[in-house]
DNA sequence: GTCTATAGTCGGATAGAC
DNA sequence: GTCTATCCGACTATAGAC
């Protein structure tokens, strides 16, 4: 399908230029409208650029559309990166004997923090989340992209501190389960955001309302947390007859 | 923008059977594609009818993906609704004694079971959440439909249910931001279902799968409910400073 | 109420000048 | 590397026969 005649990485000259203002450009146009609804006109007109360079410099319109894609997860894994990293390695620099069960909550909390952030603020990542969210109920080859880029590692370590903080594998379908149910207190804000600000009365998502959320989802990992705190024996309970 | 031309409600004839299948398959086609990216040649043919049935019977793509939203309300409602008015109804038929504790936990593990059952199983939740995520992030007039047909009384009685639980207002921020992350722990199976389906290493949400995350969902809701019993007086230490 | 045929518009991609 | 002009297919909607 795809024909990319240019895949150019050097840069710097002018078609670079214009590649990086097509790529922010679709990320919105393709949020707003899925791949099938932007048109190649709406895409290089809101870039300010000529409807020809689209095949010019990505070989067509999938060809930028799955170079967005590789942008965000690019940006995400810039925002996300050096907190996951550190959280990786604090978790490798310390044994797993109970001393370490604060500091694996604070761990916790800090990653959900600072996905939050990312996450809810108004600023780029509502438009992001439109695509992502597009390609996590109907994958495209792009999903491959983000969920290779960030998503996988992401998961990961919300398992491995879960397991640390219950006591059970991180590899425990319970386990995975809780991770996933983190992510999704604070993904809920984005992914339904209209029903959100209803809820709350809220205009927008600014930093009060981030602080607000934060709170309340510290809160639930702390009941979370504690509540199935070394129950690595009856984490079986949760498991399900087939 | 909309025409249309006819807004039958009479029904049994050959023309209400078009339009029920019309709506079916636009379901499906505009989860897919979005509003833009489906052409009424796609919704014409996956629904087994002709092309001009489209602007004779919705008064054009707009109109049926009108009916479509309210199709879609009026289908959740009759799932949701049942359960909604028993615990609305238990709730109004007893005093919010001490006592009632253990039933209001009953009615919220219920609600949110029946939630995800509804949302989470393939069945045909997969087309309806398309959509609803869709105006989640873009509303349109659609999005009125659905969050007045049915997201608003759900997301009261949540409130209701956990300021019981907790002792705080229904009305506080942080109960209504509680009722949001428990509503988020099970849509996440939707709005993220590919990226849950590799992090549990499944290929499709059956019902072994919906059981599994009903019991995980439960267990945080007796957590959180748990932990932040009482606390109607603390419940200011998650408001945030502005 | 449903169909075919068609009008009028817009879609993505290309050719070739600069 | 960027532009204009253009091809051709697909789009929504309508007209009018049945």
């Amino acid at each position: 399908m795809i024909s990319s005649r240019r895949a150019r990485v050097s840069g710097g000259d002018r078609g670079d230029e214009t590649r990086q203002r097509l790529i922010k450009a679709a990320i919105d146009v393709f949020g707003r409208f899925g791949y099938e609804g932007a048109s190649t006109r709406a895409l290089a007109e809101a870039a300010g650029a000529n409807l020809a360079a689209i095949p010019y410099h990505f070989g067509g319109k999938e060809g930028l559309y799955l170079a967005t894609a590789s942008y965000i997860a690019e940006r995400i894994a810039e925002r996300v990166g050096p907190v996951a990293e550190r959280v990786a390695g604090e978790l490798t620099g310390e044994e797993s004997g109970p001393a370490d069960r604060d500091a694996c909550l604070r761990l916790l909390q800090e990653l959900l923090d600072r996905f939050a952030e990312l996450v809810v603020l108004e600023e780029e990542a509502g438009q992001w989340a439109r695509l992502v969210v597009r390609e996590q109920m109907h994958p495209t080859r792009a999903f491959e992209i983000l969920y290779d880029g960030i998503m996988k590692k992401v998961l990961r370590l919300l398992a491995t501190l879960i397991g640390r903080l219950t006591g059970v594998a991180p590899d425990n379908e319970v386990t995975r389960l809780r991770a996933l149910t983190l992510l999704g207190q604070v993904l809920m804000f984005r992914t339904a955001h209209a029903a959100a600000l209803r809820q709350m009365g809220w205009d927008k998502i600014g930093p009060r309302e981030l602080a607000a959320i934060q709170a309340v989802v510290r809160e639930n990992v702390v009941a979370i947390a504690g509540a199935s705190a070394g129950d690595g024996d009856k984490a079986g309970a949760a498991e399900v007859r087939r």
